[in-house]
DNA sequence: CTGTTAGCGCCTTCAA
DNA sequence: TTGAAGGCGCTAACAG
C-alpha cells in the first residue's frame, strides 16, 4: 500500500498524508489541546488509514522511562507464583506499567543473566523471586533501578521485600497437629538454605517448645525439591519401625507429594503444609494447610516499587518490609470418619 | 559517582573514561574483530567501574528489531497457560528472543488493547490464544507483524495456529465410557462459541454415533466457565430422577467443579474429562482423562512464529495448521474397588 | 495553531 | 585500527 521502511508507517509518512508535520501528529495523538479540530480529523483520518501505531520504543528514548517493570520468577509453572505475577500485573497496568516476565526455571545460575536483560531493555524498576541465596548480582541490578524482593529478604541488601509469615504460619499449622495430640510429626522441608525452608522449620519447632514437645530428630528430612523427591522421603519414614503419626510439609509441592505416598500407600495421616492447593478440600484426608493471598504478594510489591519510581533520588523512603498474612485452613476429617475438632479458620 | 543523566551511563562516558570514541566502544561490546586488544580491555575495565549497560531501546531502534515476541493469554492462573507460556519462552530464548507476556484476564474486550499494546512497544510477533470469538482486531494486527493462533484455530484469518486433537480426545475418552457399558453420559461444557467447546462436544457425539448409543440432551449442560458453575451443575444433574451414570468434562476447571460436587454428595460416578491435573491420580475416582502437553502448544507456536520471522515478506510459506497430540490417561478404581480396565495409556 | 531544530543512545557508512 | 557524520522515530523547546 503506502511505501514504508520494513518499520511500518512512521508520524512523517501520517504527517505527509495529512498534509501537516510530524510535529502536528504528535500533538494529536498526545491530546496536546494546541491543536484546530480539523487538523486532528485529519490527522486521525490518516492513522487510520495508514494503521499507524505509535513507536513506544522510539518514544521512550525520547522520553526516559519506559514505562515496564520487569519481574523474574523460579517457576511460572507454580501456581504460587503465576498468582504471584497475576498480581503484579494487575498493579502494574493500574498505574501505567508494563510488565515483563522473565523465568528462571529453577535455575539460579540463569537469574544474573536475566536480571541484566530486563535492564539492558530498560525496565524502570525490577521485582525479584531470588532463586538461590547469592543476590550480589541484584545489589549490581541496584544501580541501575529499584529491586524489590518477592517472598524471600534481601540478604545483605538494602532494599524492599514483601514476605508471607513463614515462622508464624508453620507454628499455629504444627500446633493444631500438636493439640490434637499427635507428638511424633514428621518435618518434610525443602532445602533450608532457602529463607523459607529455615524459616518455617523454625516455627515448627517454636510449636513443639511452646507445647513442651521434643521433636525427633529422625524424623525431618529437608532438601526436598519437588513432589518426586518429597513422595520417596514420606515412603521411606513410613516403612521406619518408629514411623510418625503425622505430616508437615513445608510447600505445596511436597505436601503433593507427601500425598501421593499417602494414598498409594493406604495410610492416613493427619497432615499440615504450607500452601493451599486445588481440590485440598475434597481429598478426604485431614489436611491442616496454612493459606495466603499469592496475588496479593505482586500486588504489594508493585505498589512499594511503583511508590519508589514516583521519588527522586535524593527522596527515596527507608526500605521497607511489608508481611501478608497466612490463615489456617482445616479441611477433612480423622480416619474413622469423626469430624476434626472445630476449625479455627474455614473458606 | 560518576555524573550520569538520568538513564545511567552511555557509551559516550564508557568512551571517555576508555580514552577512545563511543565508536570503538560499540565496536568492543559487539565482539568486532578490528579492535586492538588494548583498547579492548581499556574499554571492558571502564564498562565495569561504570557498571555500564547497553541501552537495548536505542540499539533497537537503531537496528530496526526489538528481539521481542509477544504473548497474550487469558488467564496465567491456569496451569495450561502458564505451561504453554513456559514453552513459548522456552523456544525464544533459545532463538534469542524475549517473551514479553500479556494476560486479559477472561476480559475478551481487553484483548484488542493488550495486543495493541504489545506492537506499539515493537514485538517482531504475536502468539495469541483469542480470548473470544472475533478476530478482527488480529487482522489489524496482522498488517504489522505475523500473528499465530495457540488452542483455537482462526476465524476469517489466513495465518498459522496451533491446536490439540479436541475432537479426537473427546471422542476416545467418551469412547471408554461408553465401552464399559455407561450410556446415560452427561456432558459439561465451557461456551459452546468457543472451539474447543464446540470440538470436544462433537467428540463427544461421535463417540455415541459409533456406539449406537443416543446421547440425551437432557444431561447436557454448556456454557459452564468456571469450577463453581461446574460443580452447581454436576449437583443440579445429580439430583435429577434420571440422573447420569457417567459424566464427561471438557476442560480441567469443569472437571474439578465436577469432582468436587460428586465428593461432596459422596457419589462415585466415572468421569471423563479434557485435560490431566495434580493429584488426579490419587483421587480415588475412576477418570479418564485426555492429557496433551501444554508446553508444546507453546513451544510449536513460537517455533512456527519465528519461523516466520526468518522470511522476507515476499516468501513467506502458506499459512500452517499444527496438531498435538492427545492420549488418555486412566486412574482410579470403580466404586467397589474393582480395578478399571486395562488402561490405554497410561504415566 | 503549527513548524523547525536538536538530540535521546546507538550503529551503519564512509573517511582517515 | 579508529573516528566523524548522519539518522532510526519521536518529542521538548523554541520560533513563527
Amino acid at each position: 500500500m503506502t511505501a514504508r521502511r520494513a518499520g511500518g508507517p512512521t508520524m512523517h509518512d501520517v504527517g505527509k498524508l495529512a498534509q501537516v508535520s510530524a510535529m502536528t501528529v504528535s500533538r494529536v495523538l498526545k491530546n496536546d489541546p494546541g491543536v484546530s479540530e480539523a487538523t486532528r480529523e485529519r490527522v486521525f483520518a490518516a492513522v487510520d488509514r495508514l494503521g499507524y501505531r505509535r513507536n513506544e520504543t522510539a518514544r521512550s528514548l525520547r522520553l526516559g522511562g519506559s514505562g515496564m517493570i520487569g519481574l523474574v520468577v523460579t517457576n511460572l509453572a507454580n501456581p504460587f507464583y503465576s498468582r504471584l505475577a497475576l498480581g503484579v500485573q494487575e498493579v502494574a497496568t493500574e498505574y501505567g506499567f508494563r510488565m515483563v516476565l522473565s523465568n528462571s526455571a529453577e535455575q539460579a545460575d540463569r537469574e544474573p543473566g536475566l536480571v541484566d536483560g530486563l535492564i539492558d531493555h530498560q525496565v524502570e524498576g525490577l521485582i525479584v523471586v531470588p532463586a538461590g541465596s547469592r543476590q550480589q548480582h541484584l545489589a549490581a541490578a541496584m544501580r541501575h533501578v529499584p529491586v524489590v524482593l518477592a517472598a524471600r529478604p534481601p540478604a545483605g541488601l538494602d532494599t524492599d521485600c514483601v514476605l508471607v509469615e513463614d515462622f508464624h504460619g508453620a507454628r499455629e499449622a504444627t500446633a493444631c497437629l500438636l493439640a490434637e495430640g499427635h507428638t511424633r510429626i514428621a518435618f518434610l522441608g525443602n532445602p533450608p538454605s532457602l529463607y523459607t525452608g529455615a524459616e518455617r522449620l523454625r516455627g515448627f519447632w517454636a510449636a513443639h517448645d511452646e507445647a513442651g514437645v521434643e521433636p525427633d530428630n529422625a524424623l525431618i528430612r529437608q532438601g526436598l525439591v519437588d513432589a518426586a523427591t518429597a513422595e520417596a522421603a514420606t515412603l521411606e519414614l513410613l516403612g521406619r519401625p518408629d514411623a510418625p503419626a503425622a505430616l508437615f510439609c513445608t510447600n505445596n509441592r511436597i505436601s503433593q507429594g507427601a500425598i501421593r505416598a499417602l494414598l498409594k500407600s493406604d495410610v492416613t495421616l493427619p497432615l499440615a503444609g504450607f500452601d493451599d492447593f486445588d481440590l485440598s478440600d475434597v481429598l478426604g484426608l485431614p489436611l491442616t494447610l496454612v493459606s495466603y493471598d499469592a496475588d496479593e504478594i505482586g500486588r504489594e510489591a508493585a505498589r512499594l516499587l511503583i511508590d519508589r519510581l514516583g521519588h527522586k533520588e535524593a527522596e527515596q523512603p527507608p526500605s521497607r518490609r511489608v508481611t501478608i498474612p497466612t490463615r489456617v485452613v482445616r479441611h477433612g476429617v480423622h480416619a474413622d470418619g469423626r469430624p476434626l475438632g472445630p476449625p479455627r479458620t474455614d473458606t
